[in-house]
DNA sequence: CTGTGTGCAAACACTTTGCAGGTGT
DNA sequence: ACACCTGCAAAGTGTTTGCACACAG
């Protein structure tokens, strides 16, 4: 695993620190989003709350994690995968929150197909289903 | 116009007072959401800022208006209109933000029908689709 | 060695809370 | 008259910035 991190990091042209390891090696561990509290739960005693600020905004500039927002506004970050970067590039998902435990995942469905009144033109589109995940059920 | 924010007020059993006129009025004179911001600017000179604060929850609270996010969790608030009173009861339309004026507004489509995977299970959805408005194309 | 990353402290922006006084009904 | 609103000040909370030192390449 931690082989995959620092080869995450050198592929995108970022230097190999134990903040990022860890980081990165959590997105990795969960396959859910993340957000700023549950990272800092998990790597508060290793490093400063600036560096995971610091280090969410580089990965976020590098394009390896990006946004998800729940329906409160609640921001949360979760890794890009293959589906981020074919889709017209990232934040082309539907994004799924379970309102029984909490979690929030990207879910890999197609993305339907609104019909617009006159003169209106989409270029992204941003969906957010809750309700129950397939754990919760 | 003044006389629809006092009976709208009334309506909803709140007393009415200048803030709170000022900024149901704003709210109805424009027909797209609008941000802390937008409204402060409007009525710094005439109320405080903690009165906003507090006008915007308590409309909140009575359903007046309701939440509207953008794709970087930027808060807006619209008035809710009859098409949210009826539907599931608010949160159940399409937000339409223009990239190029900025502006977001309540969009009047049908909500699109997604198939999820086995296991899940939707209670509510939230569309938020970004391009360019009938405005600006 | 050189430039980037990190930790610490402080600044900053945004929102909430407490309380005394003012206002709508 | 009474409950509810408002303004001001202060406390919270979350995020960013400046700077000196540490470390990866």
């Amino acid at each position: 695993m931690k082989a995959i991190s620092t080869e995450l990091l050198r592929q995108y042209q970022l230097r190999s620190t134990p903040t990022r390891q860890e980081i990165l090696h959590l997105f990795l561990k969960r396959n859910f989003a993340l957000s700023f509290g549950d990272i800092e739960k998990q790597v508060i005693d290793s490093s400063d709350r600036v560096t995971i600020y610091r280090t969410l905004r580089t990965f976020l500039d590098k394009g390896i994690i990006h946004k998800v927002l729940d329906d409160e506004g609640g921001l949360k970050y979760a890794l890009c995968k293959e589906a981020c970067s074919t889709a017209a590039h990232h934040h082309e998902h539907v994004h799924f929150k379970c309102t029984h435990c909490g979690q929030t995942s990207c879910l890999n469905v197609d993305i339907p197909v609104v019909r617009l009144p006159k003169g209106y033109e989409a270029q992204e589109l941003n969906l957010l289903i809750q309700g129950i995940c397939e754990h919760c059920s």
